[in-house]
DNA sequence: GCTTCTCCCATTGACGCCCATATGGTCCCA
DNA sequence: TGGGACCATATGGGCGTCAATGGGAGAAGC
């Protein structure tokens, strides 16, 4: 397994600290990332959390973009401008600052989301709404893979 | 036999495992595979699930797409973020967890229904319903295969 | 000096692995 | 054709391990 899959939900502790679930733990040491680099989704209430290849990704996004589009514009400022570098206690938990809680509308419990090549921090209620709303638009636009 | 077909019903013990029909795992072995790929059904409260394979053809289907689109990034969140690892016990077994729970209904029975590729889990009661209308709308559009 | 962060250790509860039992079906033989 | 032995699957439960969580103490920063 080295990618970011599956979904689980903890507990923030009393000192506002939470643990990233072992699965994406292993993804981590296996790439050999020991700092976290995060920043604000650019569609949903969440926030992106990966390694330093993460800018990559969406250094590449920005560039399938028209370069002095608002959009690319804007992509820069939340990801180079926005970030934040996180990193793990020996136990592997991060803090949960008011830079992840503002955003995300996070307080006591936040689901961790895999994402492929990065995973994702969400309010647990926000991450179920938005996939029943992701999963009513396929519906409607009859594109079961089946 | 190589895929799945037919169901069985079967019932979770005290710790909340169900074992998977013996067909099934036999299809599952034959496939090589050691740990299960899940997902919530598009349509029915179901749960789909399938070898790795499964999430390769979800990943296929991305990579044809524009990759940093909405409809991309909907997926991702439903496949990616949706879908949740399960591993059988050495007696064939699966534990039925909330995620299944909640979206299924199922409580203390599980109906292993066979899809050709992959199988689902469905709440006892519900699989017949659904197989009862979709008798019924078949028979209305007069398209009984008889 | 006080707050905040980091590291270390303890607890506990869930999960994976093991073995035991029940139950139903099949095959063989009388 | 009926009975019985055998086998496979489903089910039940004990136990060890590990991940998640909680809290204490030292170190660093304000």
């Amino acid at each position: 397994m080295n990618r970011f899959l599956s979904h689980a939900t903890n507990r923030i502790d009393a000192k506002g600290r939470v643990s990233v679930p072992s699965a994406f733990r292993a993804v981590l040491t296996e790439a050999g990332a020991k700092e976290l680099y995060c920043f604000q989704d650019f569609v949903f209430p969440a926030i992106s959390v990966g390694g330093p290849e993460l800018l990559d990704r969406f250094e590449r996004q920005m560039a399938s973009e028209d370069p002095f589009s608002d959009a690319a514009n804007q992509m820069s400022l939340l990801v180079h401008g926005g970030g934040v570098f996180v990193k793990l206690d020996p136990e592997g938990r991060l803090m949960v600052t008011d830079f992840i809680r503002d955003f995300t509308g996070i307080s006591t419990d936040v689901a961790f989301v895999g994402r492929g090549d990065h995973f994702q921090l969400w309010e647990p209620q926000a991450f179920a709404r938005a996939q029943a709303e992701a999963r009513e638009g396929r519906k409607q636009r009859g594109l079961r893979p089946q």
